[in-house]
DNA sequence: TGTACATCAGTGAACGCGCGTTCACTGATGTAC
DNA sequence: TGTACATCAGTGAACGCGCGTTCACTGATGTAC
């Protein structure tokens, strides 16, 4: 047997190297503590390798929500169809529990998107136009309500306000304080805030 | 006539005139990309100043933090008592429009206390202990529901999660790329989504 | 009131650290013949 | 199959920029007598 290797095989594992190691301390530090020395220490490998992969942080980012778009659109197929109906509760139950897997399963993504958009406005609508379908999907099932709202934007807006900083709250700030919440109480909070906020 | 001033009042007025000028480049630029150059030059002074009257950037944001909360205090005795009844929608509604002002008045201490947060999770601590009279004001208010929720920080934290989100969204995040909402239109969809979403 | 010295707010050039980025070099894989 | 050269991923020391922080200096206010 051999152990020769590609060398587009070796480059692509350090290229996926890179990436894990970046999610790896981005949940650990957050992506504006982290340093591209951070990362690649992290995958074992020398500084300069970094950019043979990525022009910088910001790439490497964009990288990583393309892996994660593309993971959740095969997961979606998976899940075939939903309720599209918001009037019931089992179908913003849905919704939400969807969204708080996600969120705990992309914790560094997600931080660095809210992080990145932060301090630069212009790769945060980028970063906004990459993830937005999400947004056009919310419009529909909100056509299903009872009054449906004037402005479904503003609605989703408030929604997704809602849901991205009760999770960032409770899955990334306050278990650094030692505070944690069950992933129950987390989505019955939400789903009843939700339901009733919006069927009224 | 005399032009002389005393030390102390020529102190206070580069002090007072750096913490308007932090308030001007935190507002247009954000916390974190400030500079302390930025600050110093849009008060006209040199960059050594600085140090004689803040140890820091963090130490600044606390001054305006303390500034801002005096400020309120003198508010909150000029208002009066409200409703603390939150099963009445005029109740939620005074609170939501209290908020709503709130965030506009102090735009940029609001994103800087969220950046500056975000980055450094002691500072966060410390800024939110500041900060945080507001949450037992809340609990008192969530008393008064017909059914209590279980456990009453949770849903102040999810009611914090949605106004905080909304605001940014709304009063930063949007502004920036020409989209507005209106003061009426931010409160009522905000009072709409509590009112039902808390007495269910 | 006047003089001499002390103190202090303010100044801005200079210093130095941290970190992103580069680049000459190495060793291994790929290609040409 | 073998040899010679080209290409490329990876390396890590070195470079250089940006920016926070310092400090010797200035001019004005405060104090002592």
């Amino acid at each position: 047997m051999t152990d020769t290797v590609s060398r587009r095989e070796r480059a692509a594992g350090t290229g996926a190297a890179l990436k894990q190691a970046a999610r790896e301390v981005f949940a650990e530090r957050g992506y504006l503590n982290t340093k591209i020395t951070d990362i690649t220490a992290a995958a074992g490998r020398a500084t300069g390798s970094f950019y043979n992969h990525f022009a910088g942080k910001e790439e490497l980012l964009e990288a990583l929500l393309k892996d994660m778009l593309a993971e959740a659109d095969e997961a979606i197929v998976d899940v075939g169809g939903h309720d599209a109906d918001f009037s019931k509760v089992s179908a913003i139950r849905w919704h939400v529990a969807a969204f708080w897997r996600f969120y705990q399963q992309h914790l560094p993504e997600m931080v660095a998107v809210k992080q990145a958009a932060m301090v630069d406005p212009e790769l945060g609508r980028r970063l906004q136009r990459i993830m937005a379908d999400d947004d056009s999907h919310m419009v529909d099932h909100l056509a299903h309500l009872p009054n449906p709202p004037a402005e479904p934007l503003v609605t989703i807006s408030a929604m997704n306000a809602l849901m991205e900083g009760f999770a960032y709250t409770w899955l990334v700030v306050n278990p650094a304080n030692g505070q944690t919440i069950s992933d129950e109480q987390a989505i019955d909070t939400l789903t009843g805030l939700l339901h009733h906020g919006l069927i009224g």
